[in-house]
DNA sequence: TTGATAGCGAACAACTTGTTCCGTAATCAG
DNA sequence: CTGATTACGGAACAAGTTGTTCGCTATCAA
């Protein structure tokens, strides 16, 4: 790819996280990102269509990211490999890393929850999928413990991270092992 | 109050609802409010400051009304008393009562999830708050009941409804069961 | 009946979005 | 290095949206 068009794409992403760490999403105006980004008109629309596609760029950016590290944390060196996966999620997302806990926050009507919850819904697939009891729907119990992952995160934020990851990971555990058969 | 004001209030309101069952909330513009409810635009703005008080406004009607119904379910002919005040909801949503399914669709981002799920908690408190286990903090045991019950209403709509209230109330309570004290 | 108030319509400024045109500058291929 | 290609920027644009103001009429409550 141009080496030019890297760096505006960059630095229009760049931007967008930054004024969605100050501001709600439906009130950034194209405008802010263009003097944030300090980049054109023309060339802002010749990357992304509306305002909207720029959104889901950089979700799938950003959350591919997160669950790719989740899963790879083999090659990561900040945990023991026997540490929860949950765990693992929980002490990235802690050092906000690229924002994503900014998005995350009420003031963003829950406009990332949906992808964060599709990506949680992958991990949860790959780490609890051969262990879900076969009482209830499996499409439900899926998206009941994605979404209650995503939902505990939520709560850890409103509580301002104030809780350790090990507490916020133990309150997760609890409410979801019932749900699943013993190894 | 005067029964101009009631009448136009109204007419804004069915007006809003009819609009939110057939597109997204972001896509409405106040001059389609105008024109549905064949209303004047000063008034509008006499009544609403903007379209987020409108929002606003309106959660608190119908979601208020929803939580009111489930309380007081003595007063109503539809169910036997031992019905569980959940399944009692389920089976008020189905009708479709005042359009409240239609806003809790995953294309209105999630706008209305947190009123219904603020709703959802005061109706957690009351019926579960005796009975919450307290090996967890209580606060995450109440916004995690509450947030499931919305969630499964969420699945449930997303699989249009094919399940009865009957089968999506077991799911619920399968899943929420564990973590209560038994009576 | 009468004074108060709600509604209407038109026009308004300010802002936002997405497009077009054209000159300039960086990049890439040969 | 050179020439063709491509991205960028700036200005201007139409179209649409928001929230306000003005004067007039219809309705209400007492």
């Amino acid at each position: 790819m141009d080496r030019r068009q890297k760096k505006t794409r960059e630095a229009i992403f760049r931007a967008f996280t930054s004024l969605l760490s100050k501001k709600n999403y439906h009130q950034i105006t194209v405008q802010e990102i263009l003097d944030e980004a300090d980049v054109g008109r023309t060339t802002f629309y010749a990357h992304f269509e509306t305002k909207e596609y720029l959104l889901r760029d950089l979700c799938a950016d950003l959350f591919g990211h997160v669950t790719a590290t989740a899963l790879g944390q083999a090659s990561c060196a900040c945990g023991g490999a026997e540490d929860s996966v949950f765990l693992h999620l929980l002490r990235h997302l802690r050092q906000n890393d690229r924002g994503v806990l900014d998005l995350l926050s009420s003031e963003n009507d829950g406009l990332f929850l949906d992808y964060f919850r599709g990506e949680v819904s992958c991990l949860v697939e790959g780490v609890y999928g051969h262990r879900l009891t076969a009482d209830l729907p499996r499409d439900y119990l899926v998206q009941h413990i994605a979404a209650t992952f995503v939902q505990t995160v939520r709560w850890w934020l409103a509580g301002e991270c104030t809780r350790t990851p090990e507490e916020v990971t133990a309150c997760f555990l609890a409410v979801t092992e019932p749900l699943l058969i013993a190894v």
